[in-house]
DNA sequence: ACCTTCAGGTAAACCGGTTTGCTAAACCGG
DNA sequence: CCGGTTTAGCAAACCGGTTTACCTGAAGGT
């Protein structure tokens, strides 16, 4: 009937072919010094010869864990994996959870539902990236007395352990490099919500990189009205689309501040078509830095944020968090970023031809 | 005593609150039709009150199916994340897995074993890329009675389900670009294997290119030597310091051709370094066609091979051995490999001043 | 010779659900 | 009002292990 069983051997099978009980067996597995030597030894052999190995479900059953940390994420697999940014973070996870002998399960919305999904997932906690405060799924996680980790979600979250990265002060930095080099023409390109009924929260990444371009602004009397913020999908076409779409409705900035490489980069591609010249008639500036970002033409001027450091943190709270029942304040570490100038960038063109326009 | 069950409310609970037996409960979850619609709803009103959800491991002990797929690779996580070719792999069986309704965990060496992490893994099967001959795991799996899809592999285990693509005839083909247009001198930049002790064996990925090439300059009459193939991981600096070693020990090829594209790319970054021009001085030519490969400068010529497609048809053959207990001849899928001429590949340059060196 | 200790092993309870008979009441046409 | 069919729900077996509590015989101590 159910195939998966068709012929596995169960431990009682063993048992009988060894002629002990299935606790010796299960002892010859788990805790072979409570069995005399050469019973355990043979009990082993024939577990071998027979081509048995305990079911790891009904393991996890008893023990009460399962070995596996959860990936949560609020998108698609197939939409994840396909951003660098993510692979990166994944890298990250992946070494600490290795190391501590974790499995790693990806738990992305099924059938378009989060909470299901987190329903059937089998962890001993998860970590989550970019969920935002409306997702009601934490408040579920908690319920099932599972830890979890938030990541880039620190704000939305207090009550939870978290790991984030100084967004705002990265972005300052990016737009405090463009204006020294005398450039008062902005474009800010914005990573679009992937949830459509979602406002551009503050509490958001996106939100804080505003937040940090407008502040760097202000301070030197420059003011960003909103069709000076542009949106799309994070990837490399969704920055080209909204250059040339910027463009197409008539603006001419000098420089652009892009909230992710990806799009920074379509940013360079699309400029190129429009017979721009990077970073002479125009300046590109990233966020992320991933590594993509080096070997590109320019190679780009961007933010760099410890992506796989952020991985590897979230993932060490988590399993501290599961090892340790003394839930006591939830840690939150917030990570540095840093400006990395390469050639994306220069100084502001003379504006002499967009004088005369005018 | 276990944290994890400390208050979570089990199906007894429900049980008793709601005045029922747990057959009910688990009724009004799984087969609410079996159910008056009163009962019913008064038992799912008392579960969600109770915060009660049905625990995924029992569950997946009685229905004897974990509606998760491995993906099972032979190196660790955090290399395997770093490589986009890997990502989009993923992409393509998250695609599939996702639609069906099962989650992806990944299965990589626990503590150097891979049988290991087999053992631990809760899923309904595999698909194993990149596992040369000598793994003895997928052994171990079929007797767990786990269904099994090689990616990469096919010709070493003819006996499960498998995917790939004809790397012999884009290797052909790539060689073929360059001497038309008038190459002669070549260098070969090949994959590591991971596993140290692995021989360059001839049924891999590596094997396979290696011998498309060899073909193509054969028909030309050009001796490829053991010399003019160098190996190193799968990076860009492993390309890199390809190139560089080679440029050392005296070679003067005009013609790269790459196993991977991230290793061409190291290519033409090493041959910038040296002072070369490319195409000019020297062509690449890649393999995989990563998406990278568009946004570089010059753009790489590569030969293209459909890796989401590939992870795609992995998982649907891998869903329908899951599902059909038929387990006919298993079916292999053979997907095409085309090259894509970018800007990396030129004219052989005229040869004055090797003539003149020798 | 007698009591303790310990090594080696076992039976039964348990983990948290699902599924299989089975029963009692309600329904129903004749 | 009766036999037969549904309908609604239950108790118990089961999934495949782990763990607790207990038993037995032999060695060790005095």
């Amino acid at each position: 009937m159910r195939q998966e069983s068709r012929d596995r051997p169960r431990i009682a099978d063993v048992a009988r072919e060894a002629g002990v009980s299935k606790t010796a067996v299960s002892f010859a597995f788990n805790s072979p010094e409570r069995l005399s030597h050469d019973t355990a030894a043979r009990i082993r052999d024939v577990a071998t010869t027979l081509g048995y190995r305990p079911h790891p479900v009904a393991r996890m059953l008893t023990q009460g864990r399962t070995r596996t940390l959860g990936i949560l994420t609020p998108q698609a697999l197939s939409v994840v994996f396909a951003n660098p940014f993510f692979a990166t973070f994944s890298e990250g996870v992946a070494a600490v959870a290795e190391e501590a002998g974790y499995g790693l399960l990806f738990v992305s919305p099924l059938h378009g539902s989060l909470v299901r999904a987190v329903n059937r997932a089998t962890v001993d906690g998860f970590v989550a990236i970019g969920l935002s405060e409306e997702h009601p799924e934490v408040e579920q996680i908690r319920r099932a007395g599972l830890p979890i980790v938030m990541v880039d979600s620190a704000a939305a979250f207090p009550e939870h352990a978290a790991v984030d990265v100084d967004d705002e002060g990265g972005a300052r930095s990016a737009a405090d490099h463009l204006l020294a080099l005398g450039h008062r023409d902005f474009l800010v390109i914005g990573i679009e919500q992937p949830t459509p009924g979602t406002r551009a929260d503050s509490t958001g990444v996106v939100g804080r990189r505003l937040e940090g371009y407008r502040q760097a602004l202000a301070a030197a009397g420059i003011d960003l009205p909103n069709d000076r913020v542009v949106v799309g999908p994070a990837t490399v076409d969704g920055g080209r689309a909204c250059l040339a779409g910027a463009w197409e409705d008539g603006l001419r900035p000098t420089a652009i501040l892009a909230m992710s490489d990806v799009m920074a980069i379509g940013a360079v591609n699309a400029a190129r078509r429009l017979g721009l010249h990077v970073p002479a008639d125009l300046s590109v500036v990233g966020f992320d830095d991933i590594e993509l970002s080096r070997h590109v033409e320019p190679p780009l001027t961007t933010v760099h944020q410890p992506v796989r450091r952020k991985g590897e943190e979230a993932c060490r709270l988590l399993l501290s968090a599961i090892a340790k029942e003394d839930s006591a304040r939830p840690a939150h570490r917030r990570l540095e970023t840093r400006l990395i100038v390469r050639g994306s960038s220069g100084p502001a063109p003379i504006r002499k031809e967009v004088a005369a326009g005018r």
